[in-house]
DNA sequence: TATGAATGAGGGTTCATTCAT
DNA sequence: AATGAATGAACCCTCATTCAT
């Protein structure tokens, strides 16, 4: 029953202490991540990234076996910021309606925060090889069946009317409407402010939901 | 009034005749188009685009400038398949959602076919500089309004009931869906075929619209 | 007796009419000179001098067999200007110091006008070819051998009092003193205007010759 | 009162090592030494020196970051061979005309030993983007004002009888004719030996210094 | 574990010259 | 004689990755 078909694609490294690792790795997405949004992944160089990080080429490359695997760690570390997000709102107690409201509002507004992450995010995705593509796509089916699942509480509840067939799509289209914020943001910020567009699309959603 | 803020970029060329540079970027865009989809814009030569256009390098170089023209001209190709499909429709003497409801289907039919093209176009977008991305998104504009004014027309005619600032967007997620059918395809043909996804789209946006 | 070891290094053309010839050469030297000179023999393109010289490509390349066939017209013409600037000069009816004074003055006045061109044609000669090299430096030997007859007129006359082997020393000398004004130009207007120039040379040669 | 306008171009390195920089790029200066006075800077390919001093191409633009830096160490080298030949020769305890004589002797011996070099540091200067080309000028400019200053020592002990704006022309004259017996070699090795020629510059140059 | 010099294949672009029209 | 598109070898430089220290 399990969607995942394959494991999760694993970074190699030659160093043995995972602590340290898991920090040396910190600080290179941290670099990373900014030097990807600004040049993009190709424009970049490994040494720059070693460099911003304080750290030698040398040394990068035994925390990380491939360039690819920076972007790989990148990908992951910014979907984990939507991701964190997103879970950090309680719905708990809400009716789902609300529910909905508040998880909308939080995804869009993280997504506004790191919007430049966003859309490296969406357009470097290509430049990961199958493994790591397959890997990544795991974690945002992971958001949007959170999503799925906020919007059947509601179904269940009797609150929303909705076909089952459009779950899956409201849920996709959730979660893209907050990306096009950032990635379509060239020709929405022309007509909408972040509190008009999430406004407005509550207002769409509403609709279709009820 | 013109939404249009600068000229559109212009690919230059060494060769004086138009009607062979019109001939022979044709034959450029032609393989330049699958293999850019198959390898991605930076993981091709431009002597294997050459190679494959069965042209010489030299050649290709004396109706293009750089590699990122050919990029350039592949995306307004691709954009202009798109364009075209929609445009080929006609919708004047259908109510207003019979209208809507061709243009959508035209729109997802002609993404379904050129699926692995909007991907590329969408990924590589960001590898124009900024010249040719503004001129690439007047394009994306242009298609857009024409939807704008579609549902406009429903509005005028009493037709659709759906404020001012929804048409907007509205427009944009109808564009964006279409596009979501080939960059998220790996999510949704899991649930969707193509029929069952238009159909879905064109419930919700039945919906909305009335 | 002849101090000439080889014909003259003769530029190829597939043209038959001789007038024509002329005219076009002409037309391609006046303009190459300027933009080798502002821009340099290896950075200058053939077509760039073709478009300037309002020509096809195709067509310059009748008149010329080479790229360095160019370099080779451009340095002859420029030592032609310096030459004919030279014998212009009659100093027949002079007595022999007011003669050399006059020739260095004329050689100087022209070296001045035309210093640019004498600065490529130091720099660019040594793009030509042994042969057609050989047969600039004919040229040259030419221009050096008149101020050496100069010389001679005065030493026969009894108003020169120079040693044979100062003779040819010092006809080098006038002549690469003349184009140092050309190359070392930035060094020597730190301090010399022109006519300072001239002036401090005179005197100088009326010490070595008197 | 400084003469020098601005610092000394400095050629790039990625490497930290300054001794291990200094080593090398006397490896790679050794042989584009070599390599460019055979075939000029221009025909000569970065590949073909990096494989003449046995390094990889990669290497060798680690010390240098591009193909005119090597030709700017080149000039600077050769021009400090010409320059340490000169400050070799101690004048201090001889008179200012023996002083003047062994300078030139020194200056002449010298450049006919390179004088393939000296005519490549003549025609290649031009080569060099403003930046290099003033900073090489500094170092021509230091070797002129040596001979000014031994001049000037003759003129101050009442020995030469030259007037101040002469000094300088001779100055810059002793330098240039020692040039010329590389750069005009084709003229006068048809009349001169090296002795010869240096003879006949001594007795000239005493007739103008005294 | 950290360092940083070495590697070398490869990439985009140029340009003198030719040749069919 | 003029045109201008075609040719293709060649060039400078980059950069991910390795490995000896």
């Amino acid at each position: 029953m399990s969607e995942t078909q394959a494991g999760e694609y694993i970074v190699g490294t030659t160093v043995k202490d995972p602590e340290r690792v898991e920090k040396r790795r910190g600080e290179i997405i941290d670099v990373a991540v900014k030097i990807f949004s600004e040049k993009g992944y190709h424009a970049t160089t490994t040494k720059e990234i070693a460099d911003a990080a304080g750290m030698n080429v040398g040394t990068m490359f035994q925390y990380v076996k491939t360039k690819q695997d920076i972007l790989y760690l990148v990908c992951c570390h910014i979907h984990l910021l939507v991701e964190q997000a997103l879970y950090a709102v309680t719905t708990e107690n809400l009716d789902p309606m609300n529910g909905i409201v508040k998880d909308i509002t939080a995804l869009y507004e993280i997504v506004d925060q790191v919007s430049d992450y966003v859309v490296l995010m969406y357009q470097e995705t290509a430049s990961l090889d199958k493994e790591a593509r397959r890997s990544f796509f795991q974690r945002e089916q992971r958001l949007r069946n959170h999503l799925v699942k906020q919007i059947q509480k509601g179904i269940d509840a009797g609150v929303f009317k909705v076909s089952q067939e459009s779950v899956l799509l409201i849920a996709e289209d959730i979660l893209v409407q907050s990306h096009m914020w950032a990635f379509r943001r060239w020709s929405l910020s022309k007509e909408f402010t972040l509190e008009k567009y999430i406004a407005t699309r509550i207002k769409l959603v509403e609709t279709l939901l009820t």
